[in-house]
DNA sequence: GTCTATACTTTGATAGAC
DNA sequence: GTCTATCAAAGTATAGAC
């Protein structure tokens, strides 16, 4: 179930009743930003489709910075449950994934965005914790994969673990204003660009 | 003067006198936007920072993300006046000079999130076309750069065009919500994976 | 602890007077 | 062209029922 290290997010007091409604409200949630994206979500909205006033949802979040990034932090909990592999290949497949749902790149990007002002706290903590986390994953993943002779070795990971990110986050964006630029053709691309100049011809499994 | 093309994007009647108040009001509102973002920043505090009334303002624009759009506009205008060179490395350059101005990153990402939601028209148009124009811009460029061997040729050049806009729009966000990462080092490392694998080990000017 | 009702404040937007 | 007045919607906060 991946509940080991759910980022919760919304108010301190976890007791077991208000741990349950709160996944509920975000369940919930999560099918509103799923259709409508983060456009027309105000929280009386919200709460009007989950059935409860604006006001019981600030009983469990808050603010609505904090109930929309819980909205998205479980929506990606959920999402890397499968495979849960930290790999470069998962962040590229994510990216396909994730267009497929407008609303979460847009609650993603609104988000995002938010978090870079100076009131954020939220936001802020999250986006830059999330960032970090992927950034290690990514970079340890890269490193293991120049000892393993599949990625080039001129050029530090870390680097190429930041710029796998942004340039998966940007393209999503990209891509939503003008699909013709194919996604995961691009991705690929850029995964060509990781792989160590051939000395000959010989290709890599 | 580089107006020629200057997106101007308020109302349409285009008067003199309502255009050179455009500017005036433009060039205000950018500074408001330099020191405090898109935060703080509803239309009664940018008309009060001009010193007119919110109402006059959307005399000028008919809504606030016209006028937020402009302003980006016209400051990104600004910018590249100086060198309105299309290269990659303009591109690379101006991501370093964009953090200096949080303010101004913080509007271009709040705007591109929001011009994804359905009901943003302005927004939508504008950065799809932005993005369709740059994209030409560099994979022209890289084309150029794959004759004169330069630039790999082992990879399509637009595809590399889309990541490089995407990577530098996505580093700026990782880099002001952590500084440590090394803007302008990772850009030019994303620069190094462009070139061609050294046959031997000749370096290009 | 959970939730409704309600009020407060700010905001984008519109209408009409000068 | 600019203002004042006004509106509806939204985020937020509090009081109190159960």
């Amino acid at each position: 179930m991946t509940s080991k290290e759910n980022p919760v997010i919304g108010r301190e007091g976890s007791q077991p009743k208000g741990v349950a409604r709160r996944r509920e409200i975000l369940d919930r949630a999560i099918d509103v930003f799923r259709e409508r994206g983060a456009d027309g979500t105000s929280l009386r909205r919200i709460a009007e489709a989950i059935g409860i006033s604006h006001a019981a949802l600030l009983h469990y979040f808050d603010s609505r910075e904090q109930l929309l990034v819980a909205v998205y932090a479980h929506a990606e909990a959920q999402r890397s449950a499968p495979d849960s592999r930290t790999g470069v290949d998962s962040i590229l497949d994510a990216a396909v994934i994730n267009v497929e749902v407008p609303g979460l790149v847009q609650l993603y990007s609104t988000l995002l965005a938010a978090s870079l002002e100076s009131r954020s706290e939220v936001g802020k903590t999250y986006f830059s914790e999330r960032f970090d986390r992927l950034r290690a994953e990514l970079t340890e993943d890269l490193e293991r994969g120049q000892d393993a002779g599949r990625i080039r070795t001129d050029v530090p990971a870390d680097h190429l673990a930041a710029l796998i990110i942004a340039a998966s986050d940007g393209l999503q964006i990209q891509w939503l204003l003008e699909p013709s630029i194919g996604l995961e053709s691009t991705l690929r691309t850029f995964a060509e660009l990781l792989l160590p100049p051939a000395d000959g011809d010989r290709a890599g499994g």
